[in-house]
DNA sequence: AGCACGCCGACT
DNA sequence: GTCGGCGTGCTC
């Protein structure tokens, strides 16, 4: 018997398969999709069982497996064939695909044992009498038939070892999850209105359909899902749900946690490898019906998929921004498709993308257009220039009564600004010298807690300075950050603030203690980044202020407007979302540009239209694809050549099929000591481009001094 | 990815 | 003469 292994090296000249023979002791553990260790050169490799061969002849001599690492398959059937899906589509490695596809626990790489979990019981051995303190834990046993160690050890330890000694009683090991939760399932019946009851209808089971969901916030997008997934629990199916990482929210984990009980399995990045792990085996053991997690929870092991669910289905987090480069919806697109069953994207702020195909029929388009308590908040846009000359540099006087009026009437408060840190540039202001990263050449951020400069990016830090080392003029600062906001909003108000951003909830559970605090009444103003627009529901904040509305406008990045719209539309859901009316401040140097605007009327029509027609007219997406080649490399003017060369070729190929623009820098030239350049690439067929665009990958696949990267949007 | 092989420059 | 720089090629 013979078998062919991918091994865990993911350069693009060994992403093939080589073959093995198998010692005739080993042949019975064989099964395709599981790990094995194998000689690979001079050392020893893990790598995945592709396929078995038997009575083959090699005009080469084989080596032997060296052992069998797993009894189950780690990717059954229906991962394996995603994952050539997945390497086809984004050009990558097919090991670095599976490996992405796993948990840590379970990739293919050698130095990375993450074991399970057990627990010490002690049971009867044999029925001696003893006394004292001995005979305590024995009737202990006695009555509860295995009682855990630690009981034993709390009782007396020296006891339990002498009762040990004389085998009277016995220690044994079960094996236990880490992320054993208690069951907190409750009998909870939500009226639904008629038109969740219609989204709900119109979504048919047993059959693969994608829906796209668009739902104004509020509208109760979650019971419907909830709902669907009761009727494939009825089928004895399974439900994938999943959300961005930033709204994997510790409410919206007790919401299914509570509708469902101890059928739900949750993935997301704060877990430690070993409870990813024992989530993973609760899908495998066949434990649990539903996941809810982050992107990679696509690849769930389910084998009898219900349904898939994409919630705030248009958060740039559902493709990887590293290699393989996936688009999660492309994934849920071949399971819903595989498994036979619907996928529904659901979101308030649809991606132009979803809802073109939408309209195309592409996708089926649901709607839920009022809000459940049918009170959207009143939204008002403030000039922010205006404000200015009347001496407001943080706060508008309008927002500052606002939020004055709220602390009066015991009411929360959520404000904005998509910007950490303290001040966000220090420089000279009589030559101009800037404090950037060394590594990644953009300016270095003040952060007050700490007392130190840091980079957003590579996370380089060092002490401030308080001279010009070049002129030795005094450093002023520049801009402002929640950590700064936060202290003048309390010179204002004087109120119980909570500031939630990376900085403050960096450490396990930081996240989920802000939220029940404020929850919990403990707090009046909850303020911070991005983190606070998506997914929390508090009853009690009536109020919503965005400090630096425009923020976004400013990316260079042809989303720009979407993501701006997205944003505003997002953070003012979080306004009013009980009985109480809801308002929201938006304040912005671009009050008249139409993503506020639209933004304020929560009119997602015409921003589409508007949005549309500028995208017609620049040539992107949905009227174009767009995909980006990076070329990235520590030497700039070899990037720069490399770069070059590549844009004359494609040129020569593909001049009448696609638009060419670049080589050019990219928006963070520089990343951690890492040159970076682009060339984009708008056109209409992707057949028509493929075979040149992976020729140029192909070409840089072995370059050590130039890496080249594609990035499709 | 590693590691051996191999071909040129500067040193005890 | 040799030590060691890193370009190239190979791994069942």
């Amino acid at each position: 018997m013979t078998v062919d292994v991918l091994v865990e090296i993911k350069a693009k000249n060994i992403d093939k398969t080589f073959t093995y023979h198998v010692p005739k002791q080993l042949e019975t553990k064989i099964k395709i999709g599981i790990r094995v260790l194998v000689p690979f050169s001079n050392r020893k490799l893990e790598g995945f069982i592709m396929k078995i061969n038997n009575n083959q002849k090699y005009d080469y001599e084989l080596k032997d497996i060296i052992d069998v690492i797993d009894d189950k398959q780690v990717l059954n059937d229906e991962l394996l064939q995603l994952g050539k899906y997945m390497s086809k589509k984004t050009l990558s490695t097919l090991i670095s695909c599976y490996q992405t596809m796993l948990p840590t626990a379970l990739k293919a790489k050698q130095g990375k044992k993450i074991n399970k979990k057990y627990v010490s019981y002690l049971i009867l051995n044999n029925d001696t009498i003893v006394k004292g303190k001995q005979l305590e834990i024995v009737n202990l046993i006695k009555n509860k038939g295995k009682i855990l160690k630690k009981e034993a050890n709390l009782i007396s330890s020296s006891s339990t070892k002498t009762l040990l000694d004389k085998q009277i009683i016995k220690e044994i090991k079960e094996e236990v999850y880490r992320t054993d939760y208690e069951d907190i399932k409750k009998e909870t019946n939500v009226v639904l209105t008629s038109d969740q009851k219609k989204v709900i209808s119109q979504i048919k089971l047993d059959k693969y359909e994608p829906y796209l969901l668009h739902g104004v916030t509020g509208s109760g997008k979650t019971e419907v899902y909830i709902n669907i997934i009761k009727k494939v629990l009825e089928q004895k199916k399974e439900a994938i749900v999943l959300v961005p990482e930033i709204s994997l929210t510790p409410q919206l984990i007790e919401i299914f946690k509570k509708r469902f009980g101890k059928i739900v399995a949750i993935l997301h990045s704060a877990l430690s490898d070993g409870e990813k792990y024992d989530e993973w085996r609760k899908i495998v053991n066949k434990e649990v019906a539903i996941v809810i997690g982050a992107r990679s929870a696509i690849f769930a092991p389910f084998e009898n998929l219900g349904v898939i669910i994409i919630d705030e289905e248009h958060s740039d987090n559902y493709k990887q921004d590293n290699n393989p480069r996936y688009n999660t919806i492309d994934m849920a697109l071949y399971r819903a498709k595989k498994n036979n069953c619907p996928l529904i994207l659901g979101s308030a702020t649809p991606s132009i993308v979803s809802y073109t195909r939408a309209k195309n029929n592409i996708y089926k388009l649901l709607e839920l257009k009022k809000r459940i308590n049918n009170n959207p908040p009143l939204i008002t846009i403030v000039d922010m220039q205006k404000s200015m000359k009347e001496g407001s540099r943080y706060f508008s006087q309008i927002l500052i009564d606002k939020i004055k009026d709220r602390l009066l009437k015991h009411e929360q408060v959520i404000i904005l600004l998509n910007r950490r840190g303290y001040t966000t540039i220090s420089s000279c202001s009589n030559c101009g010298y800037t404090d950037k990263c060394p590594n990644c050449d953009i300016p270095l951020v003040y952060h007050k807690d700490t007392n130190k400069m840091r980079c957003h990016y590579c996370g380089y830090t060092k002490n401030k300075l308080t001279n010009c080392p070049k002129c030795r003029e005094k450093i002023n600062d520049f801009g402002y950050g929640t950590q700064r906001l936060e202290e003048e909003l309390y010179n204002i108000t004087k109120a119980r603030i909570v500031r939630m951003d990376v900085d403050s909830t960096s450490k396990k559970g930081a996240h989920a203690k802000i939220i029940k605090d404020f929850e919990n009444g403990n707090y009046d103003i909850l303020l911070g980044t991005q983190i606070v627009s998506k997914g929390l529901d508090f009853p009690k904040v009536t109020l919503v202020g965005v400090i630096n509305g425009d923020a976004s406008l400013n990316s260079p990045d042809y989303r720009s407007a979407e993501h701006t719209f997205e944003l505003l539309n997002q953070v003012s859901g979080r306004s009013g979302r009980s009985n109480l009316l809801g308002e929201v401040i938006i304040q912005t140097f671009n009050p008249n540009h139409y993503s506020i605007v639209c933004a304020s009327n929560n009119d997602y029509e015409s921003f589409y239209k508007e949005e549309l027609k500028i995208r017609k007219l620049l040539k992107y997406p949905p009227y174009y694809n767009l995909l980006t080649l990076r070329i990235s490399g520590k030497d700039s003017d070899l990037i720069d050549k490399e770069g070059k060369k590549i844009v004359s070729y494609l040129n020569t190929k593909l001049k009448s099929k696609a638009i060419i623009l670049g080589p050019s820098m990219e928006s963070l030239p520089k990343l951690n000591n890492v040159y970076r350049m682009q060339i984009i690439l708008k056109y209409k067929k992707t057949n028509d481009i493929i075979e040149d665009v992976s020729f140029i990958v192909y070409k840089y696949r072995s370059n050590r001094n130039v890496n080249v990267e594609i990035c499709f949007h």
